[in-house]
RNA sequence: CAGGGCGUAGCUCAGCUUGGUAGAGCACCUGCUUUGGGAGCAGGAUGUCGCAGGUUCGAAUCCUGUCGCCCUGACCA
């Protein structure tokens, strides 16, 4: 066990040496069956193996063995992190709501916001992320651009108060987060942005490489962080609530939000020969599901067109609704159609009221609403939806009313000419099978994934909010260029146990186990056991090993349960059997049955050959 | 926010329909036995039945309200 001094000392480290602790001196409230909020792997076993305790919905105790695992993973995104330049700070996890209204975030993360009022009366937020924070202390402590580039980073408790958090550590409201902010000049060449950026994609590669994490880095939406580019890691795994799309032929992968799809034949046009239905208006009361109003229709969902009705974002000048048509039971991206239609901020689904009072029959809209809606209306049509040749079934622009057998070149003619009214665009998320943007011929697969990682080119959006400005080399005065770097720690700590687990409880990757050894002595009474492993801890201790002692008083099958519920990779159990054959038994948690019985002598390399694996 | 479910011992849950002394298994404490995969016997301790109000002679149980937690969806670094 650790010594303390009594007065103060000074020893420089010169070789890492681990640690023994006890399990009796410590707590490790394992649980024989899971709490029944838990579902998910990683909840169920980190509950169980006496990790977490949940506090409040989406807020948990690290108990010390969870402690020390995020302190392993810590240890490595510092270290990956200081390779790529950055240096570590501190900031507070509370500050105060103006800053976060001179960027417009405390509108755009909304009820996500954590906040509170102290004792004054003063708003004060709990951080989501610290753009705004860094960003306030940068613009006093930054004027020349002599100072840049800069990263900087923290490891901190973040607050977002999701609507629902669910699955233990994979989605709470406070969480570990390590974030980083990069501050350049300019985009390309040295000490550019891009340099940062790509310094930071290798970092966290490294970092999730080295937590022994199977990922995939993918092209991502950059959300209210805001920003030009971003890449999320994603950890591979079924359970995880993010679905990526992947091109198996060039290696290209996205979120779901973001994955473009390839080129689509699309036409209004019918074709010679093609007769159109009749236009019929149907009454469809009291028919809230779709699949309903498609059956009573005499048709399927993707045999009808929806069209969703999106407003400008306030503020902005663009005016005018957009009406989105895919087909039913497709996703509309509003940022996808944001960029189709070029209005630099991000449309949102409109409010339902102000919908109705412009004319829209909210849930019975049809592409031509537009034409008889007060002010200007754009109408995007996927490339799936813009099918002549097929009848659509649509609503009637009516309440309880649809059509079937919608022409678009008999609806709208020559309407569908007029580039600033009826446009063909990608507005749909892509879906497995779409084809591949990047190779011909080929199609999207999905995969699931659990996001850890996320960068973020931001640009100027926060220095220029915040008036974070320096002098350059001609004097002339520029905003600061901006990155952010997140990593989920708690979350990451989550995925391995997600990613590696058997019946038996957790299987820890060797970089990130609390202990790296387990040692289970069976017969803690037994004077000259006792010694063994002590003597065989300290050895491992000193090989910079931590060790992990079961010196309770239990009986051998509760020991071992425990030992595979808590998940260190190497088990060395010291008991009378082991010893008759002249050692203890070694066995590497990923391997079934009763491992080996190692010499003595041999029990220091044995272990380490099982930690490199 | 919509829909669904659950709150009873540390954990898993029964009891509630049909109101009448608060239950089981595991865990915990004591003793004996046992000692290589969550032991056995005997004894013991453990509760604001989420909270508040109402109905009733009497409420864990019925009614109303409220809070908390979980799941699906919406949303989301």
């Amino acid at each position: 066990m650790t010594e303390h001094a009594t007065v103060a000392s000074f020893t420089p480290v010169t070789t890492h040496v681990g640690t023994v602790d006890r399990w009796s001196k410590t707590v490790i409230p394992t649980l024989r069956e899971a709490p029944a909020e838990a579902t998910t792997p990683s909840h169920q076993l980190l509950l169980r193996a006496g990790y977490i305790r949940q506090v409040a919905a989406g807020v948990y105790d690290y108990l010390p063995l969870a402690w020390r695992a995020l302190r392993k993973i810590s240890q490595i995104i510092r270290e990956e992190m200081d390779a790529a330049g950055g240096s570590e700070m501190l900031m507070p996890a509370m500050a105060p709501l103006e800053i976060f209204d001179e960027t417009g975030r405390a509108a755009d993360y909304g009820d996500d916001l954590f906040q509170l009022t102290d004792r004054h009366g003063r708003a004060t937020v709990l951080g989501p992320t610290h753009e705004e924070v860094i960003t306030d202390f940068l613009r006093h402590a930054v004027t020349s651009y002599r100072q840049l580039p800069l990263v900087l980073y923290q490891i901190q408790s973040k607050f977002r108060d999701e609507p629902r958090p669910r699955a233990g550590l994979l989605r709470g409201r406070e969480f570990i987060m390590k974030d980083a902010y990069s501050f350049h000049l300019k985009v390309e060449g040295e000490g550019g942005l891009n340099e940062s950026y790509d310094a930071m994609y290798r970092a966290y590669s490294n970092v999730f490489t080295r937590c022994g994490l199977d990922f995939t880095a993918v092209e991502a939406e950059a959300g209210p962080i805001g920003g030009s580019a971003s890449h999320e890691f994603m950890v591979n795994c079924e359970t995880g609530e993010d679905t990526i799309l992947r091109c198996p032929e060039s290696g290209y992968a996205a979120n779901v939000e973001k994955c473009e799809i390839g080129e689509r034949a699309w036409s209004f046009d019918g074709g010679t020969g093609f007769q159109p239905v009749t236009l019929t208006k149907v009454h469809t009361p009291n028919m809230p599901g779709i699949e309903g109003v498609a059956q009573h229709l005499g048709t399927t969902a993707a045999g009808m067109l929806k069209t969703i009705v999106l407003e400008p974002a306030p503020g902005t000048e663009s005016g005018g609704w957009t009406g989105c048509s895919p087909w039913y039971g497709a996703t509309t991206r509003s940022t996808k159609a944001s960029s189709a239609t070029r209005s630099g901020s991000r449309p949102r689904l409109a409010d339902e009221k102000r919908a109705k009072a412009a004319g829209f029959a909210i849930g019975y809209v049809s592409p031509l609403a537009s034409k008889s809606v007060s002010g200007r209306c754009l109408v995007v049509v996927d490339p799936d939806a813009a099918q002549g040749s097929t009848a659509w079934a649509t609503g009637a622009d009516e309440a309880d009313h649809h059509v079937t057998g919608f022409n678009w070149t008999r609806e709208l003619g020559e309407s569908l000419a007029d580039q600033s009214y009826v446009k063909v665009a990608e507005i749909r998320n892509a879906v497995v099978g779409d084809p591949s943007p990047r190779a011909p011929g080929a199609s999207l697969v999905a995969q699931r994934g659990i996001e850890t990682g996320h960068i973020f080119k931001l640009g100027c959006k926060y220095s220029d909010a915040m008036g974070f400005h320096v002098m350059d080399e001609s004097q002339k005065r520029q905003s600061v260029i901006m990155g952010c770097y997140g990593i989920g720690v708690s979350r990451t700590m989550a995925a391995c146990v997600e990613m590696s687990h058997d019946e038996g409880g957790i299987i820890w990757p060797a970089a990130v186990a609390p202990y790296h050894v387990h040692i289970v002595l069976m017969k803690p009474d037994d004077a000259e056991h006792a010694a063994l492993a002590d003597r065989l801890a300290t050895e491992l201790r000193v090989a910079g090993l931590d060790v992990l002692l079961d010196d309770r008083k239990e009986r051998p099958g509760v020991k071992f349960k425990d030992a595979d519920l808590i998940g260190m990779p190497v088990r060395l159990t010291i008991g009378a059997k082991a010893l008759e054959a002249g050692g203890v038994e070694c066995k590497a948690r990923s391997e079934s049955g009763h491992g080996e019985v190692v010499p003595l002598d041999a029990v220091r390399d044995r272990c380490l050959a099982i930690l490199q694996g």
